[in-house]
DNA sequence: GAGTGGTCTAGACCACGAA
DNA sequence: TCGTGGTCTAGACCACTCT
């Protein structure tokens, strides 16, 4: 709003910086395309290398940008986004034969892939013990973790917990879990899903996740911790979701009252 | 996961930052403890300060410590989260005559205070203007800005829009808009809210906000777009929610099929 | 006043990408 | 090969906080 006059007393990496990003939200530099390089706006305004430097490092923590090693920095490309909507857990979804995921990738016309990466018996962190009602003491639970992908980007990763006594020596434990997925073997098991509960956050990624994810700075995540209960109001299923947040929405449509 | 083994060919920034990073997740480094002084890293693994300066912006950047101007960097406090409930909008909440809000912030014993910063007619941009069914090209909108605040403390941003025709000359144009708030006038104009739809995304603030919500670095904003629907599934009402990230989290509860 | 982070300089060398 | 960003050095001065 107030643009707060970038006057004389701003430092000169803001005042460039805030060049940069005026000349971003006019259009004068459009999406994908190339900042002046860092040599070139150091001489414009007369500062050291560091200091252009500086003005773009801020750029960048804003997400407006993103350097390339070797090749320049460019204005991002705002990324449609994978809508995933509160609909994403019902049985109708379900009996496409597609999961949720491959339903929005395909809607966008690119390709789903996912990769189990692990399937182990564990000890549940304990903000998913409270959730699933088991001991975070003792290895109560089986961890299944999986990345998903669109068009051979990273765009989730995917945590999901079940009770370890339940899941044992079941199909869960398989890297292929048969017909409708887990949600399959869990009804099977006597698990009716008849409410979801969805805890929503964003934070910035770890290394760790900024790594698998590939995320440039400036991307936050969103993290879903997800809650499945069945007809007796018990929880069977606890994932947490962690979304590159420049990739995705949430959409939760409710009847009031 | 695989700590990548932080060996001899990474930079001493990451050296650096790698070292602080396990020793705050080791709890070596308490939440509200103190690091290191940029001068005294530096001395410890015999480089120059910006380098140590480089390691401390890197865990600034993942959320990890906070910079205090003229006393030190300080390793971030998880915050308590506002829960907000997608109960929110239902009318029961809204018939104990406090808005979700304040309720949310009484839970946690907190003072609630929000602050009207304006009430104007506007063009609206393009997405609301698609999702409250108005023209973009006209001054077709009532926009109200608020800001809320969570024992003095700046926790969302708030601009809710409704289409002028309506609000013009009624209580949805005054600062105080009377019992139930807007959507007590809005059920008046025949409006009763039986569908909501929320869109989520989280991004890093702009600067703006940055400075209005008092944002540390390594903060994102979660933003949902809200849309409320009437009884004749026409879209009344729509608000954009800027949260800080470290202080909200969103709660949806659903029921299946 | 002493200690802290914030900003800047004027260099240097390296790693990467594109031609 | 050349231009780009990535990292680093060894200083400097300023602004802020605390005591």
């Amino acid at each position: 709003m107030t643009p707060s006059a970038p006057s004389s007393d701003t430092p000169p990496s803001r005042r460039i910086a805030e060049d940069l990003r005026a000349a971003i939200k006019a259009g004068a530099l459009a999406p994908g395309e190339k900042l002046p390089s860092e040599r070139t706006l150091a001489e414009r305004y007369g500062t050291a290398r560091n200091t252009a430097r500086e003005a773009i490092r801020l750029l960048s923590e804003q997400g407006l940008v993103t350097a390339r090693h070797g090749s320049g920095v460019f204005v991002r490309e705002p990324q449609r986004l994978l809508r995933l909507g509160s609909d994403r857990y019902s049985r109708a979804n379900r009996e496409t034969g597609l999961t949720p995921f491959r339903l929005e990738a395909k809607r966008q016309g690119k390709e789903a892939r996912i990769k189990v990466v692990a399937i182990t018996r564990e000890r549940p962190p304990q903000d998913i013990a409270e959730r699933l009602g088991v001991r975070a003491d003792e290895e109560s639970v089986l961890h299944r973790e999986n990345h998903y992908f669109a068009d051979e980007e990273p765009v989730q990763i995917v945590s999901t917990y079940l009770r370890w006594d339940e899941a044992q020596g079941t199909a869960l434990i398989q890297p292929k879990t048969g017909k409708d997925g887990i949600y399959g073997r869990l009804e099977e098991l006597g698990h009716i899903m008849t409410l979801v509960r969805d805890e929503i956050t964003a934070r910035m990624p770890t290394p760790a996740e900024a790594a698998v994810l590939d995320l440039p700075s400036g991307v936050p995540v969103i993290e879903v911790l997800h809650t499945s209960l069945d007809q007796e109001d018990e929880p069977f299923e606890v994932s947490r979701y962690v979304h590159r947040a420049d990739r995705t929405g949430l959409l939760y449509e409710l009847p009031v009252e």
